[in-house]
DNA sequence: GTAACTGCAAAATATTTGCATCCTT
DNA sequence: AAGGATGCAAATATTTTGCAGTTAC
C-alpha cells in the first residue's frame, strides 16, 4: 500500500512526503470523496491546513484526484479508482451524493448517456451529480 | 416587468421590497447564471453583502431560484426561466459552462437521458453540469 | 547541496449573526 | 401598528500569500 503510493506520487513528479503519503492513503481508503474539512479532522497525523490546501491543490494539477460539483458551496475531491489512470481523467463523471448519509460514490462504471446540446455548443466535458438514497440507507 | 416581479414574489409571500425587485430583475435580464459577487458588482444600486446574501437564501428556500453545482468552490444561482413554475422545479437540470467567456447557461430544453444506478440506489434529483465552448464563442 | 515541501504568521476573502432602524402591508 | 426586511458592526470561517526552517532526493 505504502509502496503503491509512493508509485503514484513519483510517477508525477513529486516527492515522497509524510503529508502527500497520508492524504492520499485517506483517498485510497475512503469510499467516497473527502472535503478539506474531513481531511483536516479525520487524519490521525495533524497537518496544517494550509499544508492540505496545496497537497489538495498539486494533486488536483497532477491529475491525481478531480473535484466533485456539488450543488452547495462544498467543495469535494475524489480519487477515481476504477477507470482513472493517473494523467488521463476519463471526460465524464458521475457522482451520487446520498441525502441521508451524506457521503459522495464515485460511480465510475455508470455510463454517462449523451446529451442533445443546442447548436453551435461544443461540449468538452460532462459531469453528473445524483442525490437521493444510497444503498446502505436503504437497507436500514 | 415590475409588476411582473412583484407577483412572483407576492406568491411567495415574500414582501416586495427593492433588494428583491431589484436582484430578480437581475436573474430576469441575465441569460446566464449569477453568483454573489455578480450581484454585487453588477447591480446599478448599492446593496449591503448582508441583504444579498440573505435575498438569495431566501429565494432558493422559495424555489425561486436554485444552485447550480459547479467543480470549483463558485455558488452560482439561476432562474429557469422557461421550465420551472414556482413551487416546483423539475427534478433535472442542465448547465452549460462556457470555458471562455465563463457564462453558464441553463439549458431547458435538454432533457437528461436516464442513468442505470447500481442496485440499492434511488435518485431523487439530477444534476448535468457540462462544460465547453457555448454558441457565441464559437463563432468568433 | 539544492530544490522542493512544510508550518507558522498574517493578510485577504467570504459567510454568519445580533441588533437597531426602516419599510411593507 | 406589527412584523418582516435591511444595514451596520462584528464575529467566524475559509482561502491565500510570504517567508523561514526542514526534508527529500
Amino acid at each position: 500500500m505504502k509502496s503503491e503510493i509512493a508509485e503514484i506520487l513519483k510517477k508525477n513528479q513529486l516527492s515522497v512526503t509524510g503529508s502527500r503519503t497520508a492524504i492520499l492513503e485517506m483517498f485510497k481508503k475512503s469510499n467516497g470523496a473527502l472535503a478539506h474539512a474531513d481531511i483536516e479532522k479525520k487524519s490521525t497525523e495533524q497537518f496544517d491546513r494550509v499544508t492540505i490546501y496545496r497537497t489538495l491543490q498539486t494533486f488536483v494539477e497532477k491529475g491525481i484526484i478531480h473535484t466533485i460539483p456539488t450543488t452547495d458551496n462544498s467543495v469535494l475531491y475524489a480519487l477515481c479508482i476504477n477507470n482513472c489512470t493517473q494523467n488521463h481523467h476519463h471526460d465524464n463523471h458521475a457522482h451520487f451524493i446520498c441525502d441521508v448519509c451524506d457521503i459522495t460514490f464515485c460511480l465510475n462504471h455508470v455510463t454517462i448517456p449523451e446529451v442533445n446540446l443546442p447548436e453551435g455548443f461544443k461540449k468538452k466535458r460532462a459531469d453528473i451529480v445524483l442525490s437521493g438514497v444510497c444503498k446502505n440507507c436503504s437497507n436500514k
